[in-house]
DNA sequence: TTAGCATTCAAACGTTCGTTTAACTACCGA
DNA sequence: TCGGTAGTTAAACGAACGTTTGAATGCTAA
């Protein structure tokens, strides 16, 4: 928590980070002891509550791990999106590409464990324990934030309460995307190494969400706040 | 096992079932223990080894009693709305509707613990247990099947593959929209009784999902990545 | 060398888990 | 009336859980 020494640069804490993330990814938060996690880490059962204090602070701290970067990457890509453009508000295309390419990106990144915090990020949307919920919430609010506003811009004659609805709507269809791990084969024989290849899947993850986002309003009649 | 008395036909089995299913919703399968649900059930511990064997048997028979007759509801309404449409191939947006009918008719039943399921199935479709999910698949497959099918009549012009992919992509939203409890409100102030509108949320649902199954094909014309 | 600190280690802590047992109750057909 | 079956009950089972302990280890600075 404090200065670090420069030799062993947390070697216990990486491989004890590392491991859980496979394995909460394999078998949930809960279904994973400690016996199994320190034992895949190579490190002595102890070293998790010496180095993190609990499991619940090593299950924020792997999520802190990444997410803080990816989201910041996030925040940047938008930003840079909207300095190319001057004043001009954003193609709505451009900013879902924004927004997807860091998750994307993160799912090719097999070696280095990123392919598996995606997955596990993508199942703990949904956790239902509220504690989990509350952190990716408040770990991703900032870049919520920015990308609301920026597709608000982009498209002023979307009413505000149908614009939440379908940025919830495109975050659920990312979320489950990543988190699949054999579901596609569930709906037809497809074969699954198509799943990484992370630019087809951008490409088609970006036409739907953009069909959707850009779909007509809702309802016969143009359902409005009518309550 | 046998003819019943008139007076209580599986009461205790049926209020093993509510309580499994309410618990398994706010806590997850490993996170409800077998005394918690024995005492929200009000009977005796093992009770839930006498009428089910164990406790996964349990887990699988609490999606059996609702996703039986849920997937049945949807075959039915597939084959009626081919029946009114002699052989003329479905609207895309009346083919989602039907399918989202089935869940978006069970949100609304909060009393009789539907919604509880409804949300819990969300959540399971993810869940890290391989057999889980497997019986998910397992129980959904025929539906799938059927819907799939009338999805390729509806849009002969939409290559297999990238169908395959926007049916995930629709089940996820679907799945996702359904488990979120809370985390509308993380995008954005939304008031949060607007999700049990199952009629709005219909309606915005289908526009949604019908945008983005019948978007542009991705590819050459629309990637134009522009650094 | 020695004192101080961070880290690792084997062992044990008390608790809770899912499941099993055997005694007990209520009821129905013979 | 009686025997058998279905269901309920309190108590206990061994195993696994997350966590704590106190001694041993290795390193750095004085």
């Amino acid at each position: 928590m404090s200065l670090r020494a420069i030799k062993p640069p947390h070697e216990t804490r990486t491989r004890i980070l590392d491991a859980a993330e496979a394995l909460f990814m394999q078998h949930g938060f809960e279904g994973t002891s400690m016996r199994q996690l320190t034992a895949e880490a190579e490190v002595n059962l102890a070293a998790v509550n010496y180095h993190f204090g609990s499991k619940d602070a090593l299950i924020e701290a792997v999520f802190r791990r990444r997410l803080d970067p990816m989201n910041a990457e996030r925040i940047a890509a938008l930003e840079q999106l909207e300095k190319g453009a001057a004043s001009q508000p954003l193609a709505a295309e451009a900013i879902i590409r924004a927004f997807l390419g860091a998750s994307l990106r993160m799912i090719e990144d097999a070696r280095g464990g990123g392919r598996n915090f995606i997955r596990l990020l993508g199942r703990t949307y949904t956790d239902p324990t509220k504690q989990i919920r509350a952190l990716i919430g408040q770990l991703y609010a900032p870049a919520m934030k920015r990308y609301k506003a920026a597709f608000m811009r982009s498209l002023p004659e979307l009413p505000h309460d149908e614009l939440v609805w379908r940025m919830h709507f495109m975050f659920g269809t990312l979320a489950y995307t990543l988190a699949a791990t054999d579901t596609v084969q569930l709906i037809a024989g497809c074969k699954p190494e198509d799943r990484y290849d992370a630019r087809l899947l951008e490409d088609r993850l970006t036409a739907f969400l953009a069909g959707g986002l850009l779909a007509p309003l809702p309802g016969r009649d143009n359902v409005r706040k009518a309550a």
